[in-house]
RNA sequence: CGGGGUGUAGCUCAGCCUGGUAGAGCGCUACUUUCGGGAGGUAGAAGUCGGAGGUUCGAAUCCUCUCACCCCGACCA
């Protein structure tokens, strides 16, 4: 699957990131620093802050994790909460200050925002009762309540509210970098899935729907942009809105075998989803030319689809999955295909099942007469609420549990023995569906979110009461557009894309430093330091990010922090390379390393 | 929230079952020999054994409570 087919037109493929004529060059003065005050872009080893380790807390169960404490770049002080060390930050900076860039170039606004927010403002959009556990509540001396922000839309539209008074003014995009915090379920994978972490998030507003979309499409092209600037391997999908809420959304993954979400792409077109939105179609059946009766049969062990299909010997599709949730209008039997699973965040979209959580066994047997195992839609004690997926809905016949155990059931016909109450797309796609837009079958991938954008609308403007006179004098509730990225979460991601045995591989618009410069046996000759002193002088003056490895250690524990660390560039620096004329360079990758002279090592930096 | 597990030196861990003087490796300090892929030797510093209570002559070890952290689950019946 190439990117490009994701990135709108007349952008460069992520191969071509590091090349691109706005990626800071060497030399070049830079109209900003995209950050407030750089860190000195040259550095000495022995007066910096490196912190490498041999060995790892057995809990990192994730490369980049793993790879981003051995290098030293984090330290975890708690559950989910991580102190960024001076190399991390270096890293963090980095991403940090090409999302600055492009937001500006798009031509949004920085401004910064409270992380300490208000209860009575959440109260205005009845998020403080509907964001859940995520949100950390907090109170101060006088036992007022106050949330340490996951998310600023409260915020941002309440300065809007009180900003904006004309249409003239419009439209207009805020944003701001801020450390968030989420108090996730269960933090796990290092920073990629923390609990404190650092965000872009920016806000537009809009007098109309048009102009929103437009915002929407040129934040797209930026966030195209910016994944592109850090060389990472990325596609956009269509997305679920999810509790954010609001109509258009796409999200953009990183891919990574170990991302935790998964995203449905077509082979056929440039259809792409994330699987919790990814739709569904009904397969075809042919016409069945008669029906035999229902039919009971023991199971005395089977309690599973796949169990059963095999007593049957049976394809696992003609078997059927009855899962018992309870939704704000009681219990409710949802049914797909044995080899097929539900889909939460389709089934939340089903009348009745917004909130739902799965039946107790208790209840299972209070509503359909039998223990889990042996359930199916086929005689409820108790009346029930029956929801098919389209694909149950057009199978010609299934097998599914009897109500009694150990039986299970045959010849099961919906319609005739049992009836539905709902038909819907309840379930995730699998790899081999035909893609939704009928052109080529889907692949499901991995991948990492690090950007969502959304069309908002205007749920937060009017729960606010975010006005503006219009042309007309009268007052207009705004449409608004809401774009982040995961700042501290794309630092993992680029790892767990790009790292090897020996460490990170840094994409060059991410490295800490592009340059290593390392000495060896410095002692043996002061040619040797005089060289790379020299070496490390230059490349500074041309502005480069160089760092001297003057540590004095012996070279293996050299070369594998440098490698560790992910450094795209190596030079060393020996009496015999002094002897020869040359010097050792060797790029991350490469596989040896070669003899170069000093001009042949500047060209390689692009010098 | 449910289940399971772990807290012992800066880090990774052993010791706990079967109570009796606090251990190893890595790291750190000093000296020394080394010096092109995580060196060797010698000497050394370093731990309220997560916390509180209890049992006992005696608790890292047994019991109770508590805190923290980790894993699995919390749609696939």
């Amino acid at each position: 699957m190439g990117d490009a087919e994701a990135m709108p037109q007349g952008y460069p493929s992520a191969a071509a990131a590091g090349t691109l004529p706005f990626v800071g060059r060497p030399g070049g003065r830079r109209i900003h620093s995209g950050v407030l005050s750089s860190p000195p872009a040259a550095m000495r080893l022995s007066k910096f802050h490196l912190a490498t380790v041999k060995e790892v807390p057995a809990d990192a169960d994730v490369v980049s994790q793993r790879l981003m404490i051995r290098a030293g770049m984090i330290r975890k002080l708690a559950a989910g909460i991580y102190t960024w060390s001076p190399l991390g930050l270096r890293v963090l900076r980095k991403v940090e200050g090409i999302v600055r860039e492009e937001m500006d170039r798009a031509g949004a606004l920085e401004l910064s925002m409270p992380s300490i927010q208000p209860k009575e403002l959440w109260e205005e959009t009845q998020r403080w009762a509907k964001f859940g556990g995520q949100l950390l509540k907090i109170r101060d001396r006088k036992d007022a309540e106050f949330c340490y922000g996951p998310t600023h839309e409260e915020v941002i539209t309440d300065f809007a509210r009180n900003e904006l008074r004309s249409y003239k003014q419009l439209p207009i995009n805020f944003y701001q970098i801020q450390t968030k915090f989420r108090d996730e379920i269960r933090p796990r994978f290092g920073v990629m899935r923390a609990r404190e972490f650092l965000m872009k998030d920016a806000y537009s507003f809009h007098l109309d729907p048009e102009c929103m979309a437009r915002e929407y499409r040129n934040m797209y092209r930026a966030y195209a942009r910016i994944f592109t600037r850090l060389g990472l391997r990325f596609r956009a999908v269509m997305a679920d809105s999810g509790a954010i809420g609001g109509n258009a959304s796409q999200e953009f993954h990183v891919l990574a075998d170990s991302g935790e979400d998964a995203i449905a792409f077509s082979d056929g077109s440039d259809y792409a989803a994330n699987l919790e939105k990814a739709e569904a179609l009904a397969p075809e059946y042919p016409e069945p030319a008669f029906f035999d009766e229902m039919r009971k049969f023991a199971t005395p062990t089977q309690t599973t689809c796949e169990d059963v299909a095999a007593l049957k010997g049976v394809s696992l599709s003609e078997t059927v999955k009855s899962v018992a949730v309870v939704g704000e209008q009681g219990f409710v039997l949802v049914l797909v295909r044995g080899d097929h699973s539900v889909n939460e965040v389709k089934l939340q979209k089903v009348d009745g099942l917004s909130e739902f959580r799965l039946a107790r066994e208790d209840e299972i047997l209070d509503y359909l007469g039998c223990q889990p195992g042996f359930i199916g839609p086929v005689n409820p004690r108790k009346k029930i609420t029956i929801v098919v997926d389209r694909s149950v809905a057009v199978m010609p016949s299934m097998i599914c549990g009897a109500n009694e155990a150990p039986f299970h059931l045959e010849n099961v016909k919906l319609g005739r023995d049992f009836q539905q109450d709902w038909v819907a797309d309840v379930r995730s796609v699998v790899a081999g569906d035909p893609s939704p837009d009928g052109q080529g079958t889907l692949s499901i991938a991995r991948g990492i979110e690090v950007g969502h954008v959304f069309q908002l609308g205007q749920k937060y403007a009017e729960a606010l009461k975010a006005t503006v006179l219009d042309a007309n004098g009268k007052a207009a509730v705004m449409y608004m557009g809401c774009y982040g990225i995961g700042v501290s979460r794309i630092v993992a991601a680029a790892i767990e894309q790009n790292h090897d045995d020996n460490g990170i591989i840094w994409p060059d618009a991410m490295a800490p430093w592009r340059v290593a410069v390392c000495l060896i046996n410095p002692k043996n000759d002061p040619k040797v330091a005089e060289a790379a002193e020299s070496l490390y002088r230059d490349l500074a003056a041309e502005g480069v990010e160089v760092v001297l490895d003057d540590r004095g250690l012996r070279p293996g524990v050299m070369f594998a922090d440098i490698e560790l660390i992910g450094i795209p560039h190596r030079v060393v620096v020996s009496e015999r390379g002094i002897a020869a004329g040359t010097f050792e360079y060797r790029a991350r990758r490469a596989a040896e390393a070669e003899a170069l002279t000093r001009e042949q090592v500047f060209s390689r930096l692009g010098l």
